[in-house]
DNA sequence: ATTTATATGTACCGATCTGTTCATATAGTC
DNA sequence: GACTATATGAACAGATCGGTACATATAAAT
């Protein structure tokens, strides 16, 4: 039970910034929000960008894990499997506290491409890329890394309109879209 | 030459906005990037707040304005037209100071969907997507609402991407998911 | 020349920002 | 009981935040 405060900072502070913003967030509101005491906080992380850091790489594990599993679960074939990205985009824009992609708004805050928290937001969107092109792979894509991007185009518009709340479905949209581009990246 | 404190102000707060952030950027650094008076800033707007918005006004018409202008310019027909889209955001894209969409990222530091801030990045978008639309109705496109929901998800998703810079050619996959698009919903 | 409108500089307000200091507490280990 | 590691609260830096007060300047209009 070591490192159990820190993780909890890290957990917590996931909430509280994902809800209110980077910048808008104080340190003090960290404390308010967790009990946990400044002086440990700073103990944990010599500086608040660390602490962003940190909650980024949790956000990362915790939003590829649930992806990755909810596109198996929800469909049997790869390309089944590439559609029910969107069924999953749709579940998680209907969660009560939905606020939009944690990363867009990340590198919209720190928007120095060589910013520490710009780079790290943009290693996530590689690595979902990088499992998209997988599956696309193996629902036999004539070009898998091109129809993953073409996907993931549409996945992050949707994002962007569902945060954003100018369009009634944005997921549904996107799924509508990927469908018409799967009949002309993949076989018969 | 009445109001010219007044446009001088938002033109320049618009580029120290869009390059620095919102919260980020303070009205002290506002005094100092366009040599106005906080005096006079605060006597012409109440509030920082107002003055975002009028910043955010003048951002709308200039984009839509450039936006509308090199669709016709660069594309013939409507169809073309459409296609013309991914060019311009192609070359917005490449510009020196690049920043992503000034709207996606006002919506993503002021997260709260009545936020007037939010409200007004999204109207934003709703009067993109009428042009669009009406252009996807010129284009004698069987669903011209539903075809401009996918071409503009295929534009939001390139602007995230060329903004967090994780692919090399956003605006070119945009384009060329677009033509897959535009060949299942238009004629012949 | 006087009025009117607009702009300026400077100093200031109270609040908040990130981060530190320090003395004290709690709890497990030997 | 002594040692060590970790956590706490509260006070405090020094800077910056949005916003105001006030006395002065500038310039066009009458």
């Amino acid at each position: 039970m070591r490192p159990s405060k820190r993780d909890e900072l890290v957990r917590e502070a996931l909430k509280v910034f994902y809800r209110g913003g980077f910048h808008a967030t104080g340190m003090d509101a960290l404390v308010a929000a967790t009990g946990i005491s400044k002086t440990t906080m700073f103990k944990h992380f010599s500086s608040k960008e660390e602490l962003i850091l940190a909650v980024l790489r949790l956000r990362d594990e915790n939003f590829r894990n649930w992806l990755v599993r909810r596109m198996s679960d929800l469909g049997k074939t790869p390309r089944e499997q590439l559609l029910a990205l969107y069924d999953a985009l749709g579940e998680w824009f209907s969660e009560p506290g939905y606020r939009g992609c944690m990363f867009i708004k990340a590198s919209a805050e720190f928007q120095e491409r060589d910013h520490p928290v710009h780079v790290q937001s943009a290693e996530h969107k590689r690595l979902l890329f990088k499992h998209v092109e997988a599956v696309a792979t193996a629902a036999g894509a004539s070009s898998p890394a091109d129809l993953a991007r073409q996907l993931l185009l549409l996945k992050e518009g949707a994002i962007v309109a569902s945060h954003m709340g100018y369009e009634a479905d944005p997921a549904g949209d996107a799924k509508r879209a990927a469908t018409i581009l799967l009949a002309h990246h993949l076989p018969e």
